[in-house]
DNA sequence: TGGATAATTGAAAAGGATTTTCAGTAAGGG
DNA sequence: CCCTTACTGAAAATCCTTTTCAATTATCCA
């Protein structure tokens, strides 16, 4: 009945499939850039028109919570959110298109060792963010 | 007359030097710790017990502008300003009682490479922030 | 050293985004 | 099918930030 892996998880977890639910996940699971509450809302209606925003948060909420979506933090402005990967992951944002790729694999253990002698700090997480243009956004224009 | 290099900044840049102005200044040059506008604000009536909020806001957004101070992101909530060193810097924080750390060098020429070979994007900047316990935080409890 | 002038201020109002409340609706277990 | 209770959208409440505005004051110049 629930062909949806997203929509399977939120039901393992204890919620209900609703129309409005299945909107908001199919708009964050084929998106390619992260979105804000209000574009969710506005691509969502398109697949649901009586959804409220008031929705969209509550199941954006529930989302993150599930580990499903992340939320994206820009220069200013961090309410926007994206699907995420498995395990630990790192992301790649284009600055024109806004479109957003995860990668992971970095090697900052070196780093981390430099950092934590210099700094006496015991360093547990770290966050890394890449900006740049994407193939089309380099060329185009 | 000014002896503060960052009020001699804002004079420079052709601001008044007022004691709203110093307030804040001091408050920002002396904390350990990224702070939010009220944060600043509760600080910074110490000093200037007349001082308005939106007057926070506005020397915020000045310092912010002439690269004294920078934004700082945490999870949720991105608010929180911390003064700014010279240059391209990372952040290290204490998760426990938020005290940021500047530092510089890293070296991911590599990772840019190898990320931007593999997905056509030209890498032009990037954040990156280490999270942990400060010397402090590790012992004590 | 005064005044003139324009920047700056704080309070109040406006604005925007998010959260809460609530009565009606509908998912899904039995 | 029903019943229970989670879920919903609309409206109201909140919270944070920005704008407006009249009063104040830093700085320039006579
Ligand atoms: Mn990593
Ligand atoms: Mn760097
Ligand atoms: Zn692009
Ligand atoms: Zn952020």
């Amino acid at each position: 009945m629930v062909d949806n892996p997203w929509l399977e998880q939120l039901q393992a977890a204890g919620y209900r499939i609703t129309a409005a639910r299945r909107a908001v996940t199919e708009v964050m699971q084929s998106s390619e850039r992260a979105l804000t509450p209000i574009e969710v809302y506005d691509a969502a209606r398109k697949r649901d028109r009586r959804l409220g925003l008031v929705t969209v948060y509550r199941t954006l909420e529930k989302l993150e919570a599930l580990g499903l979506i992340q939320r994206v933090h820009h220069e200013h402005s961090c309410q926007a959110f994206l699907r995420a990967g498995e395990g630990h992951q790192h992301l790649l944002l284009c600055e024109r298109c806004r479109r957003a790729i995860l990668f992971e694999g970095d090697d900052l253990d070196a780093l981390f060792e430099r950092v934590g002698e210099e700094t006496g700090f015991e360093i547990r997480s770290h966050w890394l963010q890449l900006y740049g243009l994407c193939w089309d956004c380099q060329t185009d224009s």
